[in-house]
DNA sequence: TCGTTATATTCCGTTTTAACGATCTATAAA
DNA sequence: TTTATAGATCGTTAAAACGGAATATAACGA
């Protein structure tokens, strides 16, 4: 229960929800994803540990940037189930659509300070 | 996106769960579920609208009982998809078991006061 | 070792959520 | 009609969630 509610509670922010949605395109470090949302980076930060924590996504280290992507969903089956649905969800929703425009322009090395 | 986060955040608290899987066993009018969560009425009356506005129950009156089931789904693909699979998930959990094990002895008129 | 930089963590104010009791509404029965 | 009852709504309170600024941490480079 405990396991199935996190999942559940990870996915119901808008912000949380924009960040499945853009690392389905490509695994992306924190800077990247608060320039793509428009959120400060303690926001983004304390958002993706939430969806970590819920198995939805996983971080490796690459020098100073921490780098996200989907989990694999090994985690439990509600992880599974729920990053597999969310590949075709909301594709058609104008919000998903303008980050997944911006999302290419988006570079690590173009982003200066905060 | 506004339908889907209702639908997550419907999800996102073990009362509203506990519904959700008491509902597949059969019907139930709000004192039956109220005393199956052992909550008060005004609760459960609150969650139940949440669930129905997120499309996952529906309710039909029978005399002064208003009895809830779950939704077919055809709200959209979100509660669809989690009605489906909530009917497999969290079967082994104690707490679920416990409640399915007592609600053939709940009966709205066995069901005192409030 | 000392900066510098990306990210994590902490702090704090604001909003949302959940719980309950009390009250209101509607239906049915007397 | 009245009265009784199931459920919905309202008011209040406490806890949790969200946001951003400020600060701490960790890794790289000079």
């Amino acid at each position: 229960m405990k396991q199935f509610i996190k999942v559940m509670k990870a996915l119901s922010d808008p912000n949380r929800v924009k960040m499945m949605k853009i690392l389905q395109s490509r695994p992306l470090c924190v800077c990247e994803i608060k320039e793509t949302l428009g959120i400060a980076q303690s926001t983004a930060s304390k958002h993706l540990k939430l969806l970590e924590d819920a198995g939805l996504v996983r971080s490796f280290k690459e020098g100073l940037w921490v780098n996200y992507s989907l989990a694999d969903g090994s985690d439990s089956p509600y992880c599974a189930s729920m990053i597999g649905n969310m590949k075709h969800w909301l594709e058609d929703e104008a919000q998903i659509k303008d980050l997944n425009q911006i999302l290419p322009g988006i570079n690590r090395i173009d982003i200066v300070g905060k």
